[in-house]
Parts: structure tokens; sequence; C-alpha cells
DNA sequence: GCAAGGTC
């Protein structure tokens, strides 16, 4: 249900409008307002009804008023859609791998689908913008804003230079009424040029990424068997990003340590003992350190060269912003930046917190702090300080950076820990302490500086003291450490109670840590505030890096050696100037320098002759890998005969799960996340492949049959719902791990094909429940489509279907052995022969269960948003109809 | 099965 973008696509019914248009001038004027995300729309609505306005729901809320536009009295809607509407991708030929070459990416047309098909956001728009004859844009005032202004305008059957139904953009850069009336006086036309320039990013980052991730994942998993990782992904933001981490690898592998010394010469003044630096730090020669530690004993007293008194300023920090905010999570509380982020969101939706999504570190200046310090006055946490500072008069913060997105985040109302759980607390715990902080006094201390000299060698030693603790009492972590020493007069001559001569090792930097990730990819503009997270997950789940205690990030040997690999080849592949290089050139298209389709056509050229090459010297790669991992027929162990050659093929157990056959050098890949074995030497009856038996994790996993040639190769037609497949909303593709297992077979005499295998409709959808052949001694039927379970009569050694059909539904008629001693058949009989739904002993012994989720569906632990299920009823009753009774269990 | 960017 892709909806794909025709040239003409949502361009509204015109009569239709016109028809609008001639009652247009005794009839209310009609605007319809479009914002990026629901929260938007509700500021707008709220700030320009002045709070009066109908809310009804619909793809996403619409808020609606009346008001004055233009002059005019108006009826307004405002809504919003959810970030971008459409995507990119490339034209359904170029899916399969296995027939096109990286290479044609470059040239292939691109589409645009539905980002988010179940929204319908599209439709929405569409339906919302009938009757209107203003379109105002309130997306973000970013350049992605600007291309989702374009989206929106297209959605809504609106046209930018249309002399009848005008296209406004509202330009604010914060969401506060001043900001939002402001707009509104002001409104300009969206800017083309921008939203191009997201059309060519979007364009040569699908090109890029894609063309080298297939190559290289197809060329080394054709080749390793040991590479444990699904993809093998190329992206001109994550790879610079494992740059980031491997680089740092490169440091601590390569480094030596170094022994150095220095001195310390101790001194006893009124009741202090001190320990003094040395000016020269360290030597790395101990004779010469021994020389001057000689020097110092010989000379024995220090004379007070300097002493120098300066008052010191610690800033308090400005606004906190994303990517600081990520930091501290990882760094002091611990938290990944997904999890960060997560947490986030929570605090937002549940009104705790600003949102927290922003680049801003300056606070708009018509800010509440007011209000806010009032919420946290009611918290005992903070009720103290936040109290002294309503009184005593808070600081405005310091002026930091707008970025004109969104204010800093804040905390919104007073929290306790009950109320958020202690996650959620801790976040939100640390975005009250910093925002306090933002408004507190700068930190103030004496750094007293004593210089020595002795031998004509100088020494010193530091003391602080502490005048105003400032911003430094709600952080505490960031105070300056009080260090007293005695009073010191210039001249001043001091008997030396003892020289140390330290001995010390120099020692490599650790892993780098992800907070450090995060400001080395903000530094080179890797990513945003909204996508940093993504990359570092991405570069985790490839198995490129491991996330370790402290939460350093190690690279692993993969990840080492891809880089490696681009090191020797061509090393601009993982540097961050490959991104600073697309930005220079899209925002050239930005600011309309240069044309959209000329830079994108420029840009490819260049990464295809960047491809071209690297496939042409790929050897190169390819001999770090060979050094690193084992060949496809090293790998495994043997399991199943092929049909082919009618030899062993092996099993290769990593990610992703696959037979290797290895004279016909052929690889079948298996159903994934279980456990697979051969299956009592059985074949299939198509192909003389011998049948494998996968069980799926879990004490409730199912198991089922599959030929390992039929799963990758379905051989029938009309079977468009595939196991395993990943997006359980679209139509199931062959892909790593999805595949036609037995249970959905439709051969029509094979003892193991869902015609021999299938008993009866399942109750819960339109699939058909099937025996599980390898449940004893639990034995049990389970859906082919969704997670029903239905457990057979416990105490059978023996369940088999038959050829026969129940007379009255139709069902298959299932043959049950009982073990002797626990058989409730009459005189001790042990065979029974009947219908599940129909047989009144069968039907008292069957119960129904749910089982865990059927279909691989990624992200789980979500809100469990749209459900995968009904997506399957439509087609799979197709194949359910030629094999299921016409009865089942909802009819009992 | 692929990218990066919005946002949920």
């Amino acid at each position: 249900m892709n909806y794909r973008i025709a040239p003409l696509g949502f361009q509204l019914n015109l009569g239709n409008q016109r028809k609008h248009h001639s009652h247009s001038a005794m009839a209310p004027l009609k605007v319809l307002m479009v914002a990026e995300k629901p929260s938007i729309a509700l500021s707008v609505a709220s700030v320009l009804s002045h709070g009066q306005m109908h809310t009804r729901r619909g793809s996403t809320e619409v808020h609606e008023f009346e008001g004055m536009f233009c002059g005019s009295h108006a009826h307004f809607k405002v809504t919003s859609v959810i970030g971008h509407v459409f995507s990119v991708d490339f034209p359904a030929k170029y899916q399969d791998w296995t027939v096109t070459d990286p290479e044609d990416l470059f040239q292939a047309q691109v589409v645009k689908s539905e980002s988010n098909p179940k929204a319908h956001i599209p439709r929405h728009l569409s339906q919302e913008a009938r009757g209107c004859g203003h379109l105002v844009l309130w997306l973000d005032c970013d350049r992605e804003g600007e291309n989702i202004c374009f989206e929106v305008v297209q959605c809504a059957g609106f046209h930018v230079s249309d002399g009848k139904r005008k296209v406004h953009r509202a330009r604010f850069s914060s969401v506060t009424e001043k900001d939002i009336l402001k707009a509104m006086d002001n409104l300009v036309e969206p800017n083309k040029d921008e939203a191009l320039a997201v059309d060519a990013r979007q364009e040569i980052d699908l090109k890029v990424g894609v063309a080298f991730t297939r190559f290289q994942t197809s060329f080394f998993q054709g080749k390793y068997g040991n590479l444990d990782s699904r993809v093998i992904s190329y992206g001109p933001c994550q790879t610079p990003t494992l740059g980031f981490c491997v680089q740092r690898y490169f440091q601590i592998n390569t480094f030596k340590p170094e022994k150095f010394w220095t001195l310390h010469p101790h001194i006893l003044v009124s009741g202090y003992e001190l320990q003094l630096d040395w000016e020269r730090h360290k030597l790395f020669d101990l004779d010469v350190a021994m020389m001057f530690q000689k020097l110092v004993v010989q000379d024995g007293i220090l004379e007070v060269s300097d002493v120098s008194e300066k008052q010191e300023n610690k800033v308090r920090p400005s606004g906190l912003n994303t990517v600081n905010l990520l930091k501290v999570a990882s760094s002091a509380l611990g938290f990944g930046p997904q999890v960060a982020m997560q947490l986030a969101e929570r605090l937002y939706t549940q009104g705790f917190i600003s949102y927290p999504r922003t680049e801003s570190t300056a606070y708009p200046s018509s800010f509440d702090f007011r209000g806010i310090l009032g919420a946290l006055a009611k918290n005992p946490i903070w009720s103290d300080y936040a109290q002294n500072l309503l009184s005593e008069g808070y600081l405005k913060p310091r002026s930091g950076t707008d970025v004109g997105d969104h204010p800093p985040i804040t905390p919104m109302r007073s929290a306790t820990e009950d109320m958020l759980g202690n996650d959620a607390w801790r976040l939100y715990h640390y975005v009250c302490q910093h925002f306090l902080g933002t408004v507190s006094l700068d930190c103030k201390y004496v750094r007293t500086k004593v210089e020595f000299s002795i031998a004509g060698e100088s020494f010193h030693c530091v003391g602080q003291r502490v005048i105003v603790k400032g911003f430094t009492s709600i952080m505490p972590w960031l105070a300056i450490s009080e260090k007293n020493i005695p009073q010191f007069a210039k001249g001043e001559r001091i008997e030396v109670s003892k020289v140390e001569l330290f001995e010390g090792e120099t020692s490599p930097p650790d892993y780098l840590s992800e907070s450090e990730l995060i400001s080395l990819m903000e530094k080179n503009g890797i990513g945003t505030d909204a996508s940093i997270p993504v990359h570092i997950n991405n570069i985790c789940e490839r198995n490129f890096v491991q996330v370790q205690a402290g939460r350093k990030l190690v690279p692993t040997a993969l990840g080492i050696t891809l880089i490696r690999g681009y090191q020797c080849i061509d090393p601009d592949l993982c540097l961050p100037d490959i991104r600073s290089f697309i930005e220079h050139q899209i925002t050239l298209v930005a600011k309309g320098q240069a044309d959209h389709s000329h830079v994108v056509q420029h840009v490819l050229q260049q990464f295809k002759r960047k491809y071209t090459y690297f496939v042409k010297q790929i050897d190169n790669m390819d001999a770090l890998f060979e050094a690193q991992f084992s060949p496809l027929a090293d790998s495994g162990k043997a399991l199943s005969k092929c049909g082919k050659c009618l030899r062993y093929m092996k099993y290769i157990s990593t990610q992703p799960s696959r037979l290797y056959c290895g004279t016909c050098e052929e690889v079948y890949y298996l159903p994934q996340r279980g456990t697979i074995k051969l299956y009592k030497e059985l074949t299939c009856p198509l192909d003389n492949f011998e049948l494998l038996i996968f069980s799926m994790a879990g004490p409730e996993g199912k198991s089922f049959p599959l030929c390992p040639y039929c799963y990758n190769s379905p051989p029938f037609e009309g079977i468009d719902t595939l196991f395993g497949a990943s997006k359980t909303g679209s139509t199931g593709k062959l892909g790593k791990g999805a595949g036609m297992p037995c249970f959905l077979c439709l051969h029509p005499t094979c003892r193991h094909s869902l015609i021999a295998q299938g008993v009866c409709a399942c109750p819960e959808c339109s699939g058909t429940l099937v025996l599980d052949p390898v449940s004893a001694p639990k034995w049990r039927l389970y859906c082919n489509m969704c997670n029903c379970l239905v457990l057979l009569p416990q105490g059978a050694h023996r369940i088999a279907t038959t050829r026969e059909r129940c007379p009255e539904c139709d069902s298959t008629i299932i043959e049950v052995d009982f073990n002797k001693n626990a058989t409730p058949l009459e005189d001790g009989a042990t065979l029974h022969v009947g219908c599940i739904l129909c047989d009144a002993l069968l039907h008292s012994l069957v119960e129904v269960k749910h089982g865990k989720s059927f279909f691989k569906r990624r992200g789980m632990g979500g809100r469990g948003r749209g459900s995968g299920r009904g997506a399957h009823r439509g087609r799979a009753r197709g194949l359910g109809k030629t094999v299921d009774p016409k009865m089942s269990f909802r009819d009992f």
C-alpha cells in the first residue's frame, strides 16, 4: 500500500474548489495552517484563538476557530504533519539485490513514497485543504522544514504561485505568543531553493549509501562465514562516526608507554605540608631528573619568587540543548542517546519538560523564568534554592546561541521521583539542576599562585578559595575544589624538607566515550541533534562497535577491518569531510547559487567514480578481511544434503544464519533467531533437498519444517506472505531470513505441506492451524499467520494428520495415539481418530492459547503502535480458502 | 537487507 506520487498526485478536484470560490464573497474565508508536529499546531492554534478553539481528531488533531485573516473574517483550521510526509527510495525494479548492479543505482530514478503509510497524512491534508483559500505553513524554520512545506503544498493541492489559493510561510524563531503573532503579521513565501537542497541531500545519501552498502555486503558475506552482521552498511554519516571510534582504537593500539620523572620538593609551613610542582612538569630522562634532584637537595632553600592572586570566574551554563543533554546523560547518568531521548520524549509529552529536541542554548527574550522558578519552588528538593533566586533576584542567563528552532530544554512543572520512575527522574533532575544553574550567579573564586626558585629551577603551588559558589551549589559536581595554602611573602626563604623524585609512565587514552563521540560528531557536522543517536545506534547494531562499561565505544574486528580497508583504498570514504562536502554542495542549492540537478549530478558523478575505484580495489580490503575472518567454506559444520549435488552443506550459525553448499557455491538463507536441525533426513519431493526443522526461541516457540531451497525460492505462485518478512505492513519480500516454510507450501501431496498438515481455520484470523510436528509430548497446532496456539490432548505419543476430511466441517481428521497408561479411551485402547471440532472427546481435550508473536516484528518494546496483524488478513484469505474448512472454533 | 532526515 505504498503511496507513490503520480506527477499530478494530490491535485484536488478543481471543480469543487471553484464552487467554493464562487461562494467566497459571502462565506467566510477558510484558512488551513499546517505545522511540523502536533505540539506546534496546538501552540499556534492556542495563541491565535486565545485558547478558544474546537479540537477534533484525525490523522493528526485539527484545531478550529474563527478570526481575522487579511482583513476579513476567516475560519481557521490548524493541523500538522508528523515530520517528513515522504521519503525517497528506488523504484521496485531496483529492489532485488541479486539482479541490480549497485553501480546502476547512481543513475536510477528515485521515487517518493509516504514515510508513514499508516498515518495517511497526504489524505488528511488533501481533505482538510478542501475549500480553503489560504494555506499557512508553520513548519520548523530550517531546511528540512522548508522541504516539508513543499510536501504539504503538494498534498494540499495548492501551488506556490497561484493567484487564487495562496500559500504563506510563517517564519517564527520560537513557539511563543510574541513570535507567533509576529510571524502572522509577516507572512512570506516558502523558499524553494532550501527545499531543493534537501531533495538533493536525500537523493545523494540514498544512492551513495545504498550502492556501497549493497556492494560490500554482498561481496563480503558471499565470502566469509563469521562476519556476524546482517548488513555491512556504508553511509556518509555512520561511516565517519565509526571512523572516530576506530581512530581512537588505533591511538590506543599504537601507543608506546614512556617512563617519565618529575621533582616534588616538600615544605612544612605553619603546620601545612605542601608538595610543590615543577615548572618543567616532567622529564623523560632519569639521569637528568636525578641531576636536578641533586641540585635542589644541595641548595636546600626555596625562595618565594612571586605571589600572585587573581579572581577567577567560572561561568554558569547557558541553556540546555539536545546534544548537551545527551552528553550528560551518557557520561554522568549512564543512559545511551536513544534511551535518553526516549526518556526525554516521555517527560515532554507528560508536560514535565519543554520540547527536548533543540539546538539552541539561548532563551527567547520573553522567556518566563519566574514561572518555572515558581514551579520548582514548590518542589522540596529545590524549593529553598528556587525561592532564594526569586527573592534575591535571579540572573538573566548567558546569551548562548539561538538557532531559531526551540528554546533550551527546561523543566515545565514540578515532579517527584514517584511520579516519573527512577530513570526519567534522574534525567528530569538534571534538567532542573541545569535550568537553575543557568539563572544562578557565576562561581567566583580566588586563585593564588606562589612561585619558588631553587638552584635556578622554578616550582609552584596553587591555592583556591571560593568567594561565591553561585551555580555550583546546585551543580555540585562542577564545584571548584577549595585548597588552602598558607600566606607567603615575596623574598621569603623556606627550607626544603624533602625532594621526591616521582616516577610515572605515560598511558594511552581510553576508548572513545559516547559523550566524546557526540562532541566530535557535532563539531564535524555529522548528523543532527535528532539523528546523532541513530547513527551511534546503527554502528552498534551492525556490530561495528560495542558499548562497554562507562559507555565507552570499542570497535569490533569488523569495524576495525572496514576502516582499515577504506584507509588503504580511499581514506576519504571514512573521513568526516565526506559529509561536509555534501553539505557544502547542497548549501549552494539552498542559497540559489547553483542549480539543483547540476549539483546532484556533479556530486553523484564524483561518488560514482569513488564507487568504481572502490570496487576495482576491493581486493586490498579483502586482504584484510582474509586475515581476520574465515572463508565460507571453512565456516560452519555439515548439516544437511544439497538436492543438486547430494553433498553436505555447511550450516553457518552466525547472523545471518544460512547454509552454504561448497560444491555448488550457493548460499541458502534460513529463518533467523532460532535453532535449526536436520528433520529426520526427510527430503523435499520438489527438489530433493533435505528438510530442516526450525524452532523459534522461547518455551512457547513453535517449530516447523522447511526445505532450504523452497524457503529461498518458493515454488508456487501466489505466496505473497513469507515467514520472517521484516516489514509487516508491506508485501513480504524475499530477503535474508525471509522465506517459505512448508507450512505455507501448497504442494498437494507432500506430507509436510500446508495441505497435509493444515487442520482447520484459525479462530483468530484468516490463517490455518497447522500441526507442530515436533511438539511432543505437548502436542499443539499453531496458526500459520498469527500467534494463535491450540493445545492438543496431552499424553499422546503420536499425533498425526490423515488424508481424511471431517464430513461435518471439512477439517482434517487427526489420528491420536495415546500412551497406554494415560489413555482416556475405554478398555485401554490407545488409537483414536477424529475431528478436533466435531469429535466430542477430542474437542473436550483441546484448548486455545496465544503464543508469542509469530511474525518477526522489530521494536516490540515500543508503545505497540499499529499491530501488524490486521495487515495479513486480506492477503491470507485466498491462501486459507483453498484448504480451510468452512467451520472453525468461531462457530462453537 | 541498503542512507539520512523529520517525528511517534
